[in-house]
DNA sequence: TTAGGGTTAG
C-alpha cells in the first residue's frame, strides 16, 4: 500500500491562509473538501472546526463532523476554546451537544472543560445534564478546584436548586471572596435575604474581606427589602471601612436610597458618579416618581441619553402610575418614534394609561401598536384590552377582543363580566358567567365582585342574593368586604336599606369607609336622612376628614332644605381644609382634550358653548324638560340654582360635543358624543342628556365614576339606575 | 490555550 506523500509544511500553511480567508460555509466546505484529499495534517483540522464553529454563519452539524475526522483522542486543548465560544453564543445548548460528542469520541475533558459546560448548562436551566456533568467532575477529580466549585454552585442556583448550591459551597475546602459572593449573590436572587446577610456576616468572621462586587449585591439585597435598618448597617460599614466606591457599588447605593424614597442620599451619590450609566438614571427616574416628584424624573430622564426600554417604561409608568395618562401616552409615543420597540412590560403601562384616560381612538391605536409590536396573542395583553376597551366605552372591541382571544383564563372572564356590569349589561354578564360555568372555568373572589357588581348596578336584587348564596354553597369562597359592599350597594340602591344594614350588622369582617359610604349614598339617594346621619357618623368615626361623609350629610341636609345645619357642616370643612372634588367632565375632539369645571368660561369658544346651551336648553323645554335643582346644595335662589344646575360641566361638554355636530369629520367614526367625568352624574344631568339624545338625535357616552351611562333615543343603557 | 462573582422596571 502506498502512503500519499507527507504534505510540505508550505503547502499547509496556504491552505492556513486561504482559510483565515473564508467567508461562508460553502468556502470552508470547498477547502475541506481538498483537505480530505490531499492532506492529513491535525493543526489544519483543528483550525477548520474552529473556523466551522466561530464562523457567523455556524453550523453546527458541520462543525461536530469535522470534529470527528480529527485523529482521536482530541486534546482538551482543541475543544476547550470552541466549548467556551459555545457557551458564550446564541445557542449555549449546543455547549452541551459538543460535550456528548465529545465524551463519545472518548476526548479527555479537564478542569478548563467544564466552566464553559457549566455557564451553558446554568443558561438553559438543564439539571440533569448538569447533574450528570458533577458525577464525571467527581469522578476526574476535579472537583477539587475552586472553579469548577463555583461553576457548580452557579448552575445549581440557575437551576433552582439552591439548596443544592449550598451542599457544594458547604463542602468546599477554601473558599475566596468570590465563592462566597455568588453564594450570596444567589440567596439574594431567590428572595432569601436573611440568609444572605448570615452568610454575609460569616464571611467577615472567617476573616474574608468583603470587596466592592460583594458589597454592590448586599447593598443591592438591603435595598430590596425596604429596611432601613439594613440600609443604615451597611451604609456605617462603608463608611467605617472607608470602601472605595466603584461606579457598581455607587449605582447600587443610588437605587437603595431612592427605592427608599431617600432622595437627598440617592442624589448625594448620584453627584458623586463621573459617570453616569442607565441603571443609575433609571434608579432615580424610578426614585422620583415614586415620590411624586415627575418633574425633577423627567429632568433626569431627558439628561440620560441612549435611554433603553427599561429607562423609557420607567418614565411611562411613573406617569401612568401617578395618574398623568396623557404624559405616559406622550413619552410612549416618543419611545415608538426613537425606534425602541415595546414590550409586554411597557405595553402593559401604555395600555393602563389609555384606560384611565377613557379615549376610545387612542385605545384604538394602542391596539394597533400591539399588532404592530406581535404582542397581540399575549394573554396578559388582552386581558388588560379587555379593561381598556370597557373604560374607554368601547363594548363591542371589548367583545370583539375576548371572542378573538387565543386562550382565556379566569382573569379573562372576570375582566369580560366586569366590563357589562360596568355598561349596565347585567343579564349578558349573568350569561358570560354561566358560559364560563359550561367551559369548565373555575370562578374566583374577583369574578363574583364583577357579577354582584352587575347586579347591584342593574336592581337584580333576587339573581345577586342566590349568587352571592352560591359563593359558600357552590365554590366554596369565603366573601371578603368587597363582596359585602356590591350586597350593601345591592339592598341600598333598590331601597332595601333595612337589609343593606343588616349586612353591615351580621358580616363577620369588620366594616370600612367604602362600604358605610355605600349605605350613606343609597340613603341620599332615598332621602333616608336619620339612617345616613347614622352611617356618616360611623364613617367620620373611622375617618374624621372623609370628604364624602361631610359632603354627603351637607347633602342630605340640603336635601332638607336644613340650611344652616348645611352651613355649619361647610364651616367644619373649611376649617379642616377638607373641600369636596370639583365636577370636571371631558371631551377630545380630533386628537385634543377639551376640560370644562362648573360654569367654566375659560374654553375659546366658551361664548359659543353658553349659546348653544341657552338653544338646547329652550328646545328640551319644548319636549316637557324642567331643570331638576335637587342636587344644588347650597342655599341660593331657584333662579341661581337653575344656573348652576344647567351650568354643570358634563352639559357644558355636551354643548361642545353638539356644536360640531354639522362638521361631519370633526364626529366620533360612530357619531358618538363620549365625556368622561370624574363623578356621578346628577339626576338633572341624566334627564338632560337623555331628552338631547332623543332631540338631537344623537348617540351619547358618558363615563362616570363607577361606570356607563349610554344615552340612546331618550333612554340610556343604566335605564335609570345607577 | 483556557478560568469563577456586580448595578435598572413591572
Amino acid at each position: 500500500m502506498t502512503l500519499p506523500p507527507p504534505i510540505a509544511s508550505t503547502a499547509a500553511n496556504t491552505i492556513l491562509e486561504k482559510l483565515s480567508f473564508c467567508k461562508s460555509l460553502n468556502h470552508i466546505k470547498q477547502l475541506h473538501a481538498h483537505i480530505l484529499r490531499t492532506v492529513i495534517n491535525h493543526k489544519l483540522n483543528s483550525f477548520l472546526f474552529n473556523l466551522s464553529v466561530s464562523s457567523s454563519s455556524i453550523n453546527l452539524s458541520y462543525a461536530l463532523n469535522v470534529f470527528s475526522s480529527i485523529p482521536s483522542p482530541p486534546e482538551s486543548i482543541v475543544f476547550n476554546p470552541f466549548l467556551r465560544d459555545l457557551s458564550r453564543s446564541s445557542e449555549p445548548r449546543a455547549t452541551i451537544l459538543f460535550y456528548q460528542r465529545i465524551r463519545h469520541v472518548g476526548g479527555r475533558l479537564d478542569q478548563f472543560s467544564f466552566l464553559p459546560i457549566l455557564k451553558a448548562v446554568s443558561k438553559v436551566s438543564a439539571l440533569f445534564e448538569g447533574m450528570e456533568l458533577h458525577g464525571v467532575a467527581f469522578k476526574i477529580a476535579t472537583l477539587c478546584d475552586p472553579f469548577v466549585e463555583t461553576g457548580f454552585m452557579d448552575m445549581y442556583a440557575s437551576c433552582g436548586r439552591i439548596n443544592y448550591a449550598r451542599n457544594v459551597f458547604d463542602e468546599m475546602s477554601h473558599r475566596d471572596v468570590v465563592t462566597w459572593n455568588t453564594m450570596i449573590e444567589r440567596y439574594c436572587r431567590f428572595g432569601l435575604v436573611d440568609e444572605a446577610f448570615k452568610l454575609f456576616e460569616e464571611m467577615k468572621d472567617s476573616n474574608v474581606m468583603p470587596d466592592e462586587m460583594i458589597l454592590c449585591n448586599i447593598v443591592s439585597a438591603c435595598g430590596r427589602t425596604g429596611n432601613m435598618r439594613y440600609n443604615r448597617a451597611i451604609y456605617e460599614f462603608l463608611i467605617e471601612n472607608d470602601v472605595r466606591m466603584d461606579t457598581h457599588l455607587l449605582t447600587a447605593l443610588v437605587t437603595m436610597y431612592a427605592g427608599a424614597g431617600c432622595m437627598d442620599m440617592a442624589r448625594e451619590f448620584f453627584r458623586k458618579m463621573s459617570v453616569r450609566n442607565l441603571f443609575v438614571s433609571t434608579a432615580m427616574v424610578s426614585g422620583y416618581s415614586k415620590c411624586g416628584r415627575l418633574d425633577d424624573a423627567q429632568v433626569i430622564f431627558d439628561q440620560t441619553e441612549k435611554k433603553d426600554l427599561v429607562c423609557w417604561t420607567t418614565m411611562i409608568s411613573a406617569y401612568a402610575e401617578s395618574d398623568y395618562p396623557q404624559e405616559a401616552l406622550r413619552v410612549f409615543e416618543e419611545m415608538c418614534c426613537s425606534g425602541i420597540k415595546p414590550d409586554v412590560v411597557s405595553m402593559f403601562s401604555v395600555i393602563s394609561a389609555c384606560a384611565n384616560l377613557g379615549i376610545l381612538d387612542k385605545a384604538k391605536w394602542v391596539h394597533s401598536c400591539i399588532h404592530v409590536n406581535g404582542l397581540e396573542s399575549e394573554l396578559s395583553i388582552n386581558n388588560a384590552l379587555i379593561n381598556m376597551y370597557a373604560k374607554c366605552g368601547g363594548l363591542d372591541a371589548t367583545r370583539d377582543v375576548f371572542e378573538k382571544m387565543p386562550r382565556r383564563n379566569v382573569v379573562s372572564w372576570s375582566s369580560m363580566i366586569n366590563a357589562l356590569s360596568m355598561h349596565g349589561e347585567a343579564s349578558d354578564a349573568l350569561s358570560l358567567f354561566a358560559r364560563m360555568k359550561q367551559e369548565n372555568v373555575e370562578p374566583n373572589e374577583v369574578t363574583f365582585v364583577g357579577v354582584l357588581y352587575g347586579c347591584s348596578h342593574s336592581g337584580l336584587v333576587e339573581e345577586g342574593k342566590k349568587i352571592f348564596a352560591s359563593m359558600t354553597d357552590e365554590y366554596n369562597i369565603t366573601p371578603k368586604l368587597e363582596h359585602y359592599g356590591c350586597m350593601v350597594d345591592l339592598f341600598g340602591r333598590a331601597n332595601l336599606l333595612r337589609e343593606a344594614l343588616e349586612v353591615i350588622e351580621s358580616m363577620p369582617v369588620a366594616s370600612n369607609v367604602v362600604i358605610w359610604g355605600s349605605l350613606m349614598s343609597a340613603c341620599r339617594i332615598h332621602g333616608e336622612l336619620e339612617l345616613g346621619k347614622f352611617a356618616a357618623k360611623r364613617i367620620l368615626e373611622l375617618e374624621p376628614d372623609h370628604d364624602g361623609a361631610l359632603v354627603l350629610m351637607s347633602n342630605i341636609y340640603a336635601r332638607e332644605q336644613r340650611w344652616e345645619d348645611v352651613r355649619n357642616i361647610r364651616r367644619v370643612m373649611e376649617e379642616k381644609n377638607v373641600f369636596k372634588e370639583k365636577g370636571l367632565s371631558r371631551i377630545d375632539q380630533n386628537g385634543k382634550s377639551h376640560e370644562f369645571l362648573i360654569g367654566d368660561k375659560r374654553h375659546k369658544q366658551s361664548n359659543e358653548i353658553y349659546a348653544k346651551l341657552d338653544e338646547v336648553v329652550s328646545k328640551l323645554k319644548l319636549a316637557g324638560y324642567v331643570p331638576d335643582c335637587g342636587s344644588v346644595l347650597v342655599d341660593v335662589e331657584e333662579e341661581e340654582k337653575k344656573d348652576l344646575v344647567l351650568w354643570h360641566s358634563e352639559k357644558l361638554a355636551l354643548c361642545f360635543g353638539l356644536m360640531n355636530e354639522e362638521k361631519e369629520e370633526e364626529k366620533d367614526s360612530c357619531g358618538v358624543i363620549r365625556i368622561v367625568k370624574n363623578l356621578r352624574v346628577c339626576e338633572d344631568c341624566h334627564l338632560f342628556f337623555k331628552l338631547v339624545s332623543k332631540v338631537y338625535e344623537r348617540e351619547i357616552i358618558v363615563r362616570d365614576r363607577t361606570r356607563f351611562h349610554c344615552y340612546k333615543n331618550g333612554l340610556c343603557s343604566c335605564r335609570d339606575y345607577w
